[in-house]
DNA sequence: GCAAGGTC
């Protein structure tokens, strides 16, 4: 006989946290329900490795090579999909852990329950629906299963998704788990490319660690690549244009619309354009307007403009990550991982009567904090955990948040100063235009600033704005001049233009378009460099680049026509096999494409080789043991290449010995015979020396 | 040694 009627599954610590105030604590009643509640945190499973979701020896084999083209692409159909305990890593302690405690807490605790209640937020993806269903199988669940889903984790909220949960225990008629799995299997496969593209960097003669390409990370450094080429191709070109100028300064100029005024309007050289000048006289300055403007504050920003801004002062993005986490626990900043810029009414409550506190931390001027409503423009009606902000929890100084980390304060300042702007007055500046008598379509504008309000809290424009020192006084004349201007010079890759890109693009989600610039941007084996959040590509990074030149999963149409596809299964339109099968089409086209371009490496990447000498995966034999068990082994060991006979000897279980050297250079006997060995916890096959009768 | 998606 169950105690409870029902397990609720939450995704996360604060979500369970959450649930637990809005229904009266960790276990009770609820909707007419006993309830207790246990929480994961995200992925608790994940899928195990290629080679271990295959049956035969031949499979195992196969979806083990790293080498040979011909195991791919890969046939979906032979993998059991099964899953494994997921390694959670802790950025505390820097340790990994398995989550099977985790899951054995939760088996545990649903042993005592009638049914399961997925309960997380409403994320149109379906992850939140397949993190549930990978504890829901992993734990060999089968009761029922019920779900909710909430837009927020407001008590109101909450109690009003458990009055309207529904049945979903056959989980392939649940569109969203559908979907997601879809997902997830689409880009596992993905992982065929890394292995692709390695083999053929080491093909061409690189010494590579390991080549990665998937959805995002392909398109991020492709991308880059390009706009290196076209920085490095750009051509400055000067033209020389006729406009006008008044004595403050203030410049009078046509408007050029298209490529055909622009060719009329601009010459090539100056003395050109002082022929263009020389038709034009001295002009007065007429219809002077000057119209009253405001502006409200911008929108909150995300963790993504959160580290692109703080990347400019020097902290890189895996280290404001996970100060940022840090600093969430301690309840001083709002939950790092969302996507929303806006905040509902409550979120916007709740930190009402800490903004003064806040204000004094960060050393902003609390009289201009005046605007204590909240405009539509930052008000969503739902968001889970709302845009990224301060928490009701006031540090005592900006001092005292340094344990956190380097970019603690430089974190709090930023997004106190930010949100503390939508409680300023809108900026107001008056719009001065005026154009000339004698031509009419010689223009100018500016902007005089009149109060700053919000603006003098946090600017959130990019300073290409008119300068705010040109004077308001306009005319009475103005005299033409040859003006000197030159095509744009291509835009430099950066952490906000690679952010702007993705986003624009829809590809990676707010979580993890940051932590893949992290990764990318971190370790050995860098494709990025990052310098104050610019970006340069390492050689690695060149690599990958050019690999994935004219390919698929370097384009970001194929995240749009993936989620395109996943919007019909979710609807249940469309088969999840089809899904899953346009991964495999994927690979079939970019295979060649990659191997092609994998001929071109030296091109572009040929002058940065440190290492010069050509690299080629070791020679490999195959053979059968003598119980009948097929074996790949390298030919050779110690700089001894085995001979056709010792190759039969060592399949035959033999000892064998022969002349080797060491790695410094000495000659000596080696003995010993083929033995299954392991190496960073995968198993293979090899001559094993035998140390001890050498 | 591999992806992207959650999370700490």
């Amino acid at each position: 006989m169950s105690i409870l009627d029902m397990l609720i599954l939450a995704e996360k610590a604060s979500a369970a946290k959450h649930m637990a105030k809005a229904f009266g604590g960790t276990s009770g009643t609820v909707a007419g329900k006993t309830y207790k509640i246990v929480h994961a945190h995200g992925h608790l499973m994940e899928f195990k490795d290629p080679e271990k979701m295959v049956k035969t020896d031949a499979e195992k084999e196969r979806y083990s090579s790293w080498s040979d083209m011909k195991t791919m692409p890969w046939n979906q159909a032979d993998f059991s999909w099964a899953k494994t305990y997921a390694k959670s890593y802790n950025s505390y302690t820097k340790k990994s852990k398995s989550t099977r405690d985790d899951v054995n807490a939760i088996k545990s605790e649903a042993a005592n329950a009638d049914a399961i209640l997925i309960a997380t937020d409403n994320d149109p993806s379906g992850e939140g629906d397949l993190l549930g269903w990978e504890i829901v199988n992993a734990i060999k669940w089968n009761k029922p299963v019920y779900r909710i889903r909430f837009a927020d984790e407001t008590p109101k909220s909450l109690n009003q998704a458990m009055h309207s949960m529904v049945e979903i225990t056959d989980q392939f008629k649940q569109g969203e788990y559908l979907k997601s799995d879809a997902r997830s299997k689409w880009d596992f496969l993905s992982m065929q490319l890394t292995r692709i593209s390695t083999y053929a960097a080491r093909q061409a003669g690189y010494r590579v660690k390991v080549i990665n390409q998937g959805r995002l990370k392909s398109v991020i450094v492709l991308k880059i690549w390009q706009q290196q080429q076209l920085i490095d191709q750009y051509v400055k070109t000067p033209y020389y244009e006729a406009k006008f100028k008044d004595p403050a300064g203030h410049i009078f100029a046509r408007s050029l619309k298209d490529d055909e005024q622009k060719r009329t309007a601009r010459f090539a050289t100056e003395k050109d354009g002082q022929a263009e000048v020389d038709k034009y006289t001295k002009s007065p300055v007429t219809n002077i307007k000057r119209q009253h403007k405001t502006q409200a504050p911008g929108a909150l920003i995300d963790l993504a403009k959160l580290g692109s801004i703080l990347a400019k002062q020097g902290f890189n993005s895996k280290e404001v990550l996970a100060t940022y986490q840090k600093m969430y626990e301690a309840e001083i900043v709002s939950y790092p991982r969302t996507e929303d810029k806006k905040i509902t009414q409550e979120q916007f409550n709740e930190l009402l009567p800490v903004v003064d506190a806040i204000a004094q931390v960060v050393g902003a001027n609390q009289q201009l904090l005046t605007h204590r409503t909240l405009r539509s423009k930052h008000r969503a009606t739902e968001a889970a955990h709302g845009a990224n902000r301060p928490g009701v929890k006031v540090p005592s100084s900006l001092e005292s948040l340094s344990k956190y980390g380097p970019s603690a304060q430089a974190i709090y300042r930023t997004l106190a100063l930010n949100y503390l702007a939508i409680l300023g007055e809108d900026y107001q500046f008056d719009r001065v235009t005026a154009e000339l008598e004698l031509y009419p379509d010689f223009k100018t504008g500016f902007n005089v600033p009149v109060q700053l309000n919000y603006k003098a809290i946090f600017d959130d424009t990019d300073s290409d704005d008119e300068s705010n020192s040109v004077s308001d006084v306009v005319g009475p004349e103005a005299e033409p001049f040859v003006y000197q201007g030159a095509n744009p010079k291509p835009t430099r890759p950066s952490a906000d233009w690679i952010g702007k890109f993705l986003e624009k693009h829809n590809i990676g989600t707010g979580a993890t378009r940051l932590g893949v610039q992290a990764q990318l941007t971190s370790g050995k084996n860098a494709f990025i460099k990052d310098q104050k959040g610019f970006y340069t590509l390492t050689q690695p990074g060149t690599i990958a680049a050019v690999l994935v030149r004219d390919s698929w999963i370097g384009s970001p149409n194929i995240t749009k026509q993936l989620f395109d596809h996943m919007d019909e299964v979710g609807k249940l339109n469309e088969s999840p096999a089809i899904v899953v099968n346009s991964a495999t089409r994927v690979i079939e086209h970019d295979l060649p494409i990659i191997l092609k371009n994998s001929r071109e490496l030296t091109q572009f990447v040929g002058k940065q080789v440190k290492a010069t000498k050509k690299y080629a995966a070791k020679p490999k034999t195959k053979g059968q043991l003598t119980n009948g068990k097929a074996v790949e082994f390298s030919s050779t060991w110690g700089g001894h290449k085995f001979t056709e006979g010792e190759i039969q000897q060592l399949l035959a279980g033999q000892v064998i010995s022969f002349a080797a050297k060491s790695k410094a250079g000495k000659a000596y006997t080696a003995s010993g015979m083929l033995k299954e060995q392991t190496y960073k916890g995968k198993k293979f096959w090899g001559f094993k020396a035998d140390f001890g009768k050498k």
